[in-house]
DNA sequence: TGTCGAATGCTCGATGTCGAATATATCTCG
DNA sequence: CGAGATATATTCGACATCGAGCATTCGACA
């Protein structure tokens, strides 16, 4: 049994996919994923194809069917997939179907820190956010539209209709954040206005009182 | 001006916040961010975080403030933040809530790509996700009521919240897009369980079967 | 006919990521 | 008190990622 691969860039299932369609060339695969907009859903540059090609060949999932020259253009291999890398796709798109996965999105991590911003500051941040994500939900829509109007089926833009979701439940999400800092109902504002106004001068903390505050939460919380 | 990081691990603003809060060296932010449960919403591997501290002092954002050795334990070296540092990790806490980055979650990959597994296999994978997803999100709702329960304010779990409210809108988004697979009304699935039929067998496509098909759907959208 | 820019197709090296390995100290429990 | 488990604290190297760069060819246009 060949080593699996370790399954880290979708951009080999990508390609594992395309190759079961038919064998392509590196470079054809690429612009093959382009038109269809998959670079829209998997992080697509060419540094990462040719090494994700590189690693799926030594691994045995796809192999060289042939090395053409066009003319006097640089010489392209055409690769195919093997039976593994069939079972490997079919394993692999499986298994990202049946079990989310931990992601790690940006705004998480930004949220995770926003008591570090000035109360006042972040409602105004927010309230940015939820135009731009106002912005490009319209954008999703329209070009969801327009491929509909072209004639292209419902179901190969489930990723489009998973991102407009996406986005939707974010957009919710960050205004109701907002009115509960604006009104108060969020519990910790207080808080946080007051060390904010206390111990924040020129964005230096004043290190003693820091210090006594993060004490008080963990006594609050219990120390556990 | 000191060249910016490049803004890539959020684990560099991770370091940059706690450092922010008192000088500490590489273990005990880490162990401080486990604490607070930030590894729930930024990535931290012991790897990383040395290189990430090693690059931040690099560019100038934070330096070693002693090199300690406590009894006769490996000596750790403790950073403090500079100005710069102070200015950047505000800078780049305000871009991140201000601005929404395209991510590239696995699932919408998975999703760009359903239409490789046969329709009843989909189906059957997505109810399984389905459930999983109910159980994560009872997981995280328990455990957003305990730190509640035990004081510490809504402030300081946003990032939780935040990931609840997606999880509950990708749920509705597989329990919807099952339903509509079920009972045929997403545009597409005739033709998917057709060509399922008509050209996988054994997992093995029909060559010119899959290029007719391919041709038909290209031609059908109007190739543009 | 010359040339400029876009398209084709790939390579390379700097940088980033990750997890296992290392080494010591302290705790626990019979 | 001794053995193994756990906590402290970091290093290392294999591997992945990325974007710019390179080399060629083709088409458009003056």
């Amino acid at each position: 049994m060949a080593p699996r691969t370790r399954r880290t860039n979708p951009l080999a299932l990508a390609v594992l996919v395309q190759l079961w369609e038919r064998p392509m060339h590196p470079y054809e695969i690429s612009m093959t994923l382009r038109e269809r907009r998959k670079e829209e859903s998997v992080r697509l540059n060419f540094g990462s194809l040719y090494s994700v090609v590189e690693s799926l060949e030594k691994h045995g999932l796809i192999e060289a069917a042939s090395t053409e020259r066009d003319g006097n253009r640089p010489t392209r291999t055409v690769y195919r997939i093997t039976d593994a890398g069939v079972t490997e796709a079919i394993d692999w798109l499986t298994d990202l179907v049946r079990e989310p996965v931990k992601e790690f999105p940006q705004f998480e991590a930004a949220l995770s820190f926003l008591p570090a911003l000035a109360p006042d500051d972040a409602v105004r941040l927010l309230r940015i956010r939820a135009e731009a994500l106002r912005m490009a939900l319209t954008a999703n829509d329209a070009t969801r539209a327009a491929a509909r109007a072209q004639g292209l089926p419902e179901l190969f833009e489930l990723e489009a209709e998973y991102e407009a979701a996406m986005q939707r439940a974010e957009l919710a999400f960050v205004e109701d954040l907002t009115g509960r800092i604006v009104d108060g109902s969020l519990a910790g504002v207080d808080m946080w206005r007051r060390l904010h106004d206390t111990l924040v001068h020129d964005g230096r903390v004043d290190p003693d009182e820091m210090a006594k505050a993060v004490a008080e939460l963990e006594a609050s919380i219990g120390g556990s």
